[in-house]
Parts: structure tokens; C-alpha cells; sequence
DNA sequence: AATGAATGAGCATTCATTCAT
DNA sequence: TATGAATGAATGCTCATTCAT
């Protein structure tokens, strides 16, 4: 009879995570211009009052929910790149095109949150080292199998294959994709580094 | 004498050209997310009545703003390209990084105002033709310099060079943005196309 | 070559005349509630400036608009006596139920304007001697058929009936229209006037 | 020293209520035509925010207002055929006289409720079922002391009484009002149904 | 005489944030 | 700890009216 209206809550760490996941799928659905805390306490389905009360600000809320998907991106090279910890430039080719056109998993786009992380840090300095940090693991899974210059160059086609992504009334297909990434990643004997 | 109270000027035509030059100017300060009709007329210094009497709605004035972007973005293209009628790889590689660092004139942002633009695609359909043809002039004038496969790939990092640009706590350098360009741009003997 | 450009202009009086009508027509379209300089304009197929150079204010228009109205039920009437002279109280409450069912014309919905007419002047004293006159020439035509107490009644019944008739969800029948007018017109010898 | 600043009270419905008065009393003051807001928090003596906090629409606000006349007109009705269970027709029309002349309380206004009720109706199908609440609690009023027809009658009568009410430069007098419900209720021996 | 441009006031509504409970 | 109530500051947009042309 005591323990019957106390269940579910007590948990603030749980309701904390969810309100961060439904402000990440606000922000692919709305974008970081469309969010409101009423939208995410809707979308959690928890009462307006939790937004706020667990996250002073918007700001906070975005932040939280950019840097949950910062470490979901960053966790999922990390598995990739176990699973997978050889590959010839042939194979690495195909298999990031497959991430870009399937994105990493099927409730969030990564290609929009991507481009709303990097958008929404150009006017928050706050987000900046999560921008940094999306940039860092990115190069840093890439650099693992091919040279500097090489996992530079990749990163910044992919970002750029991202952000066309999301925008163009045709998106890319995976010949178009496949194209620029073995373009960038085929090595070339023509330069010095990219053995 | 000749400047008396000077309401109300009588040519339209050019007050929409003001308003879209200022809807330009604080897109590149606020973003689209900061857009406002207040602060459009406060940049333009017209009323606020005249920001909604020329443009029927916010999204009019935002396409219209990225519109004059995009064209004269075009512009500076078709000017560079008949400057530079003729380039050898190493030479693209110098001019695009100046471009990218120097942006495109002393006014707007061009890292901005590209990223903005891709973004606001997203949620704006109507934009999707405008993000199109963004593409468009910058792969075409690539192309006139590199096989089909470099040109796409170079817009490409270009763009991802650019979105990280404006996200990045420490801005990409001029040598890193080169490295990244003659890792794309360099012809890849190892490459069928790629001559 | 001369005089081509010249059509159609130079008619005041007509332009006057079919901004009333538009006017009108917005009316019972939209109500007072909803009349716009600019609808008005558009139902018209003028310029907004045609508004407000041909009327002072709003209410100048709203005014044209309902004397039009009142006018031309006035005329109505008119023609509906010269056409029945003579009329039994059974006849003139078949007729009476007509009216109210078919309104007047085509065009306007007569139930829809003398209920606007009528709220319009509660806040706008310079519409009242229009409301009076409405109340006169419907008071006056049915006094030609029936004693002094039998015309205000019915008249205050059809009033009832045309505002009954706009608003509710069911409109009324023509039988329970008739017998409401039966109810009152049909001569009651329990009164001494009404033989 | 019990009126503190006497911020934020925290009885939601009695502030419901009290918007809900507010806004008859606006509407009867300046019509459904000139409500706002504004007015609204004005006259209810609270902040705007609190206006579209309690509905969320000014429709909303519009179908609580008029939903809280017609309450209490019935309401009203109620009690005053308990207080009179018996009449005869003169008793009646004497009574319903005075009640179209005294209103039904001191602050608001019937007459004007009702013709804004039944025209704001019109535009706005959500109000309808309340103008037939109306209608219908007039009519099952009168139909308590008279036969079926000469309640239609009686109630059409009041309402187009009340209209004109409303519109008039000069209101009916009360023996105007008399004279016309004595013609519509007076049972009449030429008509089967009206003993 | 006629009209499109121009504007300032105002409006419904949204919303981040604060706070009483 | 948690939340619904509360509010004041915007915001996009409408519009009557004025006026230059």
C-alpha cells in the first residue's frame, strides 16, 4: 500500500538521460531552431516543469543533447573500428559510405545532427569543444587506417557530404559518395605522405 | 537643403535590395535561428512596417537574402574563373585556400552564410533549389579545372572545411586547409580518371 | 491612340458604387468582424488606394455598404407590395416564409446582413438611423396588411427567426418557419385591434 | 500585514473564472468585434500572459465567455420559473416585459450578449451548439406556459425584440413591448393549437 | 483623380524562465 | 524533488491610414 505512487520516479539520473534523447530527436525533427522546452517535454512525456528544473537553460538542454550525440558517434567508431581493426582503402571506401547513407542508427539522423551540432556551436562557444570533439573523433578513427593528410581530407569530405546531404532536393547516391570518398581516400603515389 | 525629413523615399526597388543586403548581414551575425524582422529593419534603419510590406513572410526574406548570396557567390566565381582562365593543380589549390580563408569580400561571411544556407534547406523545402545551385557553381567551376570525380570531392571538403570552419574553437589554418586541398586535388596517378 | 488608355476611368460615381457592392459582398462573406480595407479591395478587383480615396474610413465603407443593403431591401419591399396589393393573412405568411427562406437575391444573404447591420450599429451610433430605417421599411410594409400591433410583432419575429437563422446549427424549417408567423399574424379576435 | 505583494496566486480556476467574466464583460462593452487580449487582461486586472496561459485561443476565450452567459441566463430562467410556476398570459407578458427591460442583472448586459452570441455563431461553427442552447432554453421556458407554436413564436419575438434593442436610436418603450408579446402570446381562438 | 508605397500601432500567440506549492 | 502556474518580453504578421507621385 506504501510503495504503490512511488514507482518510477526517484530516478532523476534516468529522466535527466531521457529528457537529453527526446531533445535529440527534437532537434532532428525541428532542428535547434525549433526547439522549445515545451517540444521536448512533450516529446518525453514528462511534465514542462522537468525541463527546466533539470537543465537551467535551453542552452543546457542543447548541450546535453549534442553531447549525447557526440558520445553515441563517438562509442560507434569505436566499435566500428574494433570490428573491424584492418581494412584496404577499397573496403574502408565502401563501408563509409554505408555509415553516411545509413546513418548510425534508425531512431536519429546523423547527418542532421551533425550539421546542427557544428551550426548551433558557430553561436554558442559553449558547444565548441563538443564541435571539436565531433571533429577529433572523426579524424582520428580515419587516421587510424590511412595517413594524415589523408584522414584530414576525408573528414572534411564527409562533414561536406553531410551537410549537402541534408539540403539538396536529390540527395547524393551511394555511386556519387563512393566516388568522392575514393577519390580522397585511393592513395596517391604523386604525394609525398599518403603512402 | 537638399535633405529634408526624407521619409519615405519612393523606389522600391532598391529598399528590397536593402532589406535583402541587411537580412544578409544578420543571418551572418545571428543566423537564421536569430533572424528577426525587427532586427532586419533595425540593420536596414527602415521601419519594421517595411520589412513585411515588401516581403510577404520571414521565409520570403530569408530566400531572398540567400538568393543574393548565392548569386553573388556565383558571380565571384564567373569572375575568378575569367581571371584564372587556365590553372595547374598546385596553383588551384593556393587560390581556393585563399579563397576560403579570405572569404569572399570584406562584408559577409561566406563560411556563414553557405552553412546557414545548407541548413535552413533542411526544414525549407523552398531553399532546397538555392542549396542546389550552390552546389551546383561550385562543382562546375572546379570542374573546369579537374576531372569530374576531383570536382565533386573538392566541393565537397570545401564545404566540410567550411562547416567546420565557423564551428571550430582554433579555425583550420592555411596549411591545413592546403593539406586537405592537395590531398583532394593532386591527380592520383593510381586513379583512372583522374588525369 | 489616344483614347485607349482612358477606358473605364473617369467614373467615380460607378467605382463608388462597386466598392459598396464588394463591400457587401465581404460582409456577408466575412462579417464586419472581417472586413479589410484590403479584402475589399480584392473582391473588388481595385487598388487599395481606390479604399481609401473613395471612403475616408472604414466605416464610411462598412456605411455604404449596409445603406446599400437597406436600400436595396427597401426597393425589395417595395416591389413585393406593388406586386401584391391585396394579400389574406394566410397568403402573406406563405409569402413572408419565402422571404425569409429564399432571401432576396442570389447574391447577398439578407438574413446574414440585417443581423450585421443591426450588432454594427450597437457600437457605431452613425449607423443607427440605418437600423431605424430597416426596422421602418420592414414595419411599414407588414402594417399594410395587418393592424399596428400585428406588424411590430411580426416584424420583431422575423427579426428573431433571421438571427436564429444565421447561427444555428439546424436552420430553420419553412413549417416551423410558418407557423411562427401563422402564430402571430393570423387575426386573434380575442384582441380588440387585430381584426 | 496579510497583503503581501499578493504576486501569483495559485487558484487557477478561480482565475479562469474570473478571465471568463472579464471577457463578458468586454464583449458586452465592445462586442466580440473589438475583444483582444489585451482588454481582456485589462478588465480582469491581470498580465496578458495570463489570458493565453488559461486559453489557449481567443476563440477559447470567446466560447467561455458566451458559454458563461448562457449559463446563467439559464440558470436565471430556472429560478424564475420556480418563482413562478403558475402565470397566465397577461402575468407572463408583464414579467417577460420586464425582463427584456431590466436585463437580467446589473452587470451585463443580455440584450447585447445574445445578438453577439447568435453572430458570433456565424463565423464560428464551435459556437454553434451554444446558440442552440440558447434558443433551446427560451423556448423550453415559454413552452412551460404556452402551447408549442406561440413559445416558437414568443421566443423568435424576444430575440428580434432584442436585436432591435441593441440598434435603435430610440429603444422600444416597455408598452411597445407589451403590446407586441400581448399580440404574440394572447391565445388565439382561430388557432387549434394555441388554447 | 488615382494608386502603390509606406508606416506605426496593435494583435494573437509563443516561450524561456521563475516560482509557489 | 517536482511541477503546473504564472508572466513579461518578444515575434510574425495585419491593417487602417497617410502620402508621394
Amino acid at each position: 500500500m506504501t510503495d504503490k505512487p512511488a514507482r518510477r520516479r526517484r530516478d532523476p539520473a534516468a529522466r535527466i538521460e531521457a529528457l537529453a534523447a527526446a531533445t535529440e530527436r527534437v532537434i532532428a525533427t525541428k532542428g535547434v531552431e525549433g526547439l522549445t522546452h515545451r517540444a521536448v517535454a512533450n516529446e518525453a512525456g514528462m511534465p514542462l516543469g522537468a525541463t527546466t528544473y533539470h537543465f537551467a537553460t535551453k542552452d543546457d538542454l542543447i548541450a546535453a543533447a549534442l553531447k549525447r550525440a557526440v558520445d553515441r558517434f563517438a562509442q560507434y567508431l569505436k566499435d566500428w573500428r574494433a570490428a573491424h581493426p584492418r581494412m584496404d582503402a577499397e573496403e574502408l571506401i565502401e563501408r563509409l559510405a554505408d555509415s553516411l547513407l545509413h546513418s548510425i542508427d534508425d531512431e536519429h539522423d546523423q547527418y542532421v545532427l551533425e550539421s546542427e551540432l557544428y551550426l548551433a556551436a558557430l553561436r554558442r562557444p559553449a558547444l565548441r569543444p563538443l564541435a571539436d570533439r565531433y571533429t577529433a573523433v572523426s579524424y582520428d578513427t580515419l587516421r587510424h587506417y590511412v595517413d594524415a593528410d589523408t584522414a584530414a581530407a576525408a573528414a572534411a569530405a564527409m562533414s561536406g557530404i553531410s551537410l549537402q546531404g541534408v539540403a539538396r532536393s536529390t540527395p547524393l547516391t551511394r555511386p556519387e559518395i563512393v566516388a568522392i570518398l575514393r577519390r580522397v581516400i585511393t592513395p596517391n603515389p604523386a604525394l609525398p605522405d599518403s603512402a
